[in-house]
DNA sequence: TTGAAAGCGCTAACAT
DNA sequence: ATGTTAGCGCTTTCAA
């Protein structure tokens, strides 16, 4: 068997030019069937694999969707990318994936790696310290298609595919105060990436909506880890006055102060009541089994390669450069936060 | 700026040509550090990006590896990709990823795109439904490095890396005797996977190690889920005689069996102590905490990319086709199958 | 030290 | 219905 077979060796042996093979085997309508079948034969018969990055370079198409994750081992970006892949590949798109690794260097260079490798869009959800946007407003000023999901930054004028942040935060805080609780603390994450902020400000909203006042104290910023989770509630309960339930902006969060909450042997949910945001698969299974919102990750996976297909190639006139596709939330109750017994 | 830059727009700036310009953005010899200085400017200030296509194109590389996974929703692939992507970064390499959804066919297509993109080399854990093995030994007869991880064929002569099973399922079951366990039933799922059935071996080994006679009722066969462990429980205890220990063959199937047994009342790990395998996240956070098998997923890809990068340019004389590397299970010893009092 | 020219494999506009 | 030709952007051999 040849090494690389290319359309030329197809041409020769059946005394056709390349050309004509090329036509045949993209089903050209000019080919008559005749040739056709016999190039595919040929084609077949000698293995013959079509050379994507010669065709690529030649239609300025490479059929290549980045994806750019903080981390591939956070269970919602892994089903978010299922989403994602699923979609891809029945439009005939591969998906080439750069971890972050939440950190906005390696997130830089995964962009710089797109952008010399031609993909045709990016799909990407920001690292949880970027400050600095620049390598995304590039892709952006080359026009090249881009598409945040879940972690986004609105001020660059980019679409995005998002839940309804505002008010998941709204209804977790809201489920906290009917199930009775009194003082609810939030731990929040970097102002800098829109979901956490706008989940301090759906919080901020159920309570102005059932007249608590807000109260500073009760905020602690975190980063997002099982860690800040523990330091948070060290913060709150090393100070008179200790919050009676917890919002925590994600699930890891939340895993953590739990956890901090045990060991001080204060009672989940009767003392103090948790609720996370994600619904990552643990929380299901552990003790108490934990409250959160669903994000609706495979859905929100699809969601945001269909936008960037239709970015790429647009259909109709929806060419509108910064659609915001927001997904509704699923509250998820469990029993971190069931102060009240379960009607059921 | 302008839509796409390319060396000859360096060149006619700078009144040299493409060549010069080429061999100076690589850093060749030859050309003075006067002129790698200029280029090196205008490139920059032309937002010059390397076009990678048509590098691949001419020098026969891509720099891009291919992944075939069953499924990125499951946190020992996820795991395992990210040890993947960090080595092959670092290397200059780019990860493309397929999912095969467990399917004999997708598998078949990624593979297909992975030689249509001219894919420097390839890595793939095989759906658990395959049984025709073509299109692994097409990439082989191509001269295509591919090297399995996890999930492998052992008749394919084709490099592997996985953990050793066989040791992994017999120290856990040796754990159990230990513990003072005494009727040890095992939940094992497709005897098709090599990997299930190789630790069935294992457990079998540990029992004869230590004179207890095998006892077929209690194999139960699952198929890795939540819902099989509790099925199986069901199984074990409709019938006279329970086993007092459980080794499940991976962790969501022990945490189905973990939920039946506590919904029916039995103590664990006094009464029945249970083991799974994997050392899937959750394991740790649920109550009781679950023993189980660490398969060293991040060290598995890292091992896995590095000997295939090793296959790609082979370094010394390790050319060796087959190799076969296999890592260390790591037994976690929690509270689920802790009977007797920890002794610290 | 740099230039000229060919070619990687495929596609497409323009012939015939 | 098929052939001719040029070119995608880069690298590299050979020349100067």
């Amino acid at each position: 068997m040849k090494y690389k077979v290319t359309i030329a060796d197809i041409a020769k042996e059946l005394n056709v030019t390349p050309a004509t093979v090329s036509r045949a085997l993209s089903n050209h309508p000019a080919i008559s069937l005749k040739t056709k079948e016999a190039v595919q034969k040929t084609a077949s018969r000698l293995n013959y694999k079509k050379n994507t990055i010669a065709a690529s370079l030649q239609s300025g198409k490479t059929n290549v969707i980045g994806v750019i994750i903080p981390s591939a081992e956070i269970n919602f970006f892994g089903s978010v990318v299922h989403g994602i892949e699923s979609i891809a590949n029945q439009n005939g798109y591969n998906v080439l994936i750069y971890q972050s690794n939440e950190d906005m260097r390696h997130e830089a260079k995964g962009i710089e790696t797109f952008l010399s490798a031609r993909v045709d869009g990016i799909l990407a959800s920001i690292a949880k310290n970027t400050v600095d946007f620049s390598h995304f407003l590039e892709v952006k000023a080359r026009n090249i298609p881009l598409v945040f999901f879940d972690r986004t930054n609105d001020d660059l004028g980019l679409p995005s595919v998002v839940i309804d942040d505002f008010k998941g935060a709204f209804l977790a805080t809201e489920h906290l105060i009917k199930q009775g609780y009194k003082r609810i603390a939030h731990i929040s994450a970097s102002q800098h990436i829109s979901i956490w902020n706008t989940r301090l400000k759906g919080y901020k909203a159920a309570l102005a909506a059932h007249n608590i006042p807000f109260d500073e104290s009760l905020i602690y910023v975190g980063n997002i880890s099982i860690e800040s989770g523990k330091e948070a509630v060290k913060y709150f309960f090393e100070k008179p006055n200790p919050p009676d339930a917890i919002f925590a902006v994600e699930d890891f969060t939340a895993l953590g102060a739990i956890k901090e909450l045990k060991d001080r042997n204060i009672k989940i949910p009767g003392k103090v009541g948790v609720i996370g945001f994600a619904n990552e698969h643990f929380g299901e299974h552990i003790t108490p089994s934990l409250s959160t919102v669903d994000q609706q990750t495979v859905l929100m996976g699809k969601e945001s390669i269909k936008l960037l297909l239709e970015l790429i190639s647009p259909k109709e006139k929806n060419k509108q450069q910064n659609r915001k596709i927001i997904l509704e939330p699923i509250p998820i109750f469990r029993e971190s936060s069931m102060k009240k017994k379960k009607t059921l």
